[in-house]
DNA sequence: ACCTGAACACCGTTCAAGT
DNA sequence: ACCTGAACACCGTTCAAGT
């Protein structure tokens, strides 16, 4: 047996689980398979992470630092939409593994950039302080939710390929309210 | 051995995995902890059911069918409104069932009776025809992202205190949209 | 420090057999 | 028609052992 280089690392574990994902689905993942891509017996694999659930969270926090946060100086809307439009490339790319931000709480280390992009952009936007949040959480929920119902085959195939110019209207409608609202 | 009194059906077998899903949560749910329940052998499922995905699908068109559809009479704003009050109910009830609603086509039979009942009422609302199919989905995606982000812990418990609360301020904002289309 | 072998208690599913 | 027993190819995880 020809001796690993680098010794097995937390990071490299994730992206071998990420790229499993991606391409057999997620009913693919197993600590047996994942081990087996980095030539490695399951157990080796226990050493760099807690147990799945943990490995599946790690996954999760690793789709979210993908995210490009928009420069300051933009216009308020186009950091938003820019924002908006990374999210559903990353729903795109990782269809399997982004369904799991429901069922992870918003406020993890990686979620924390993100959010306060948007804190930023409806500052700038003139709303009133106490609605930041919830306003938000409404932007948020919806482009998770559009991401999502693609990514997941909710839409139908048809819809899917107009479910990008669709989320776009509705964010424009948003975007409207939060001009009413400022 | 007593004789099962009635002969298994798909029905029974349903129910018995829904009590598991909501009671043990989704990960507790395989083929033989569901017949170890039912009081049969695991094999003894798969004359009712094809296999466990299929199973899935089953459980949820089942909680699409405990929405309950408004009256026609009522005012259109209050109707899209009982339509969210269920639908967050059953999230509540079913939360880990409910996030798979993300990954099955909306567009099953189940499915058909709640859409129309929002179709209708955005008719009644008086928004052009061509806009309805998107503002069903709109709406639809709105509710479903507030239920689900609730329902799989991605708003802090602070936040789920509040959140139907702040889920009917977002539908307001819709609806004012709405009547501004029409 | 990092990995392995053997083992335990599980999975979904098929197939031939029983009643 | 409906269910079972035995079997196959899998799981996640623990623990003692190897280097």
């Amino acid at each position: 047996m020809t001796p690993r280089r680098r010794p097995l690392d937390r990071q490299q574990i994730i992206d071998a689980t990420l790229e499993l994902a991606d391409s057999q689905g997620l009913a693919a993942v197993s600590m047996r398979t994942i081990a087996g891509r980095l030539g490695v017996t399951p157990m080796a694999l226990y050493r760099h992470v807690t147990d799945k659930r943990e490995l599946l969270d790690g996954l999760v926090e690793r789709l979210l630092l993908e995210l490009p946060i928009p420069d300051r100086e933009l216009p308020w809307e186009q950091r938003l939409r820019e924002l908006a439009v990374g999210l559903r490339l990353i729903a795109s790319r990782h269809p399997d593994v982004f369904l799991l931000l429901f069922a992870r709480p918003a406020f993890t280390p990686a979620a924390v950039r993100p959010r306060d992009a948007v804190y930023d952009a409806l500052r700038d936007a003139g709303i009133a302080e106490e609605l930041v949040p919830r306003a938000e959480r409404l932007l948020s929920t919806l482009v998770l939710g559009y991401a999502a119902s693609e990514a997941g085959g909710r839409f139908s195939a048809d819809e899917s390929v107009r479910a990008g110019e669709e989320f776009e209207w509705a964010q424009e409608l948003v975007f409207e309210q939060i001009r009413r609202l400022s």
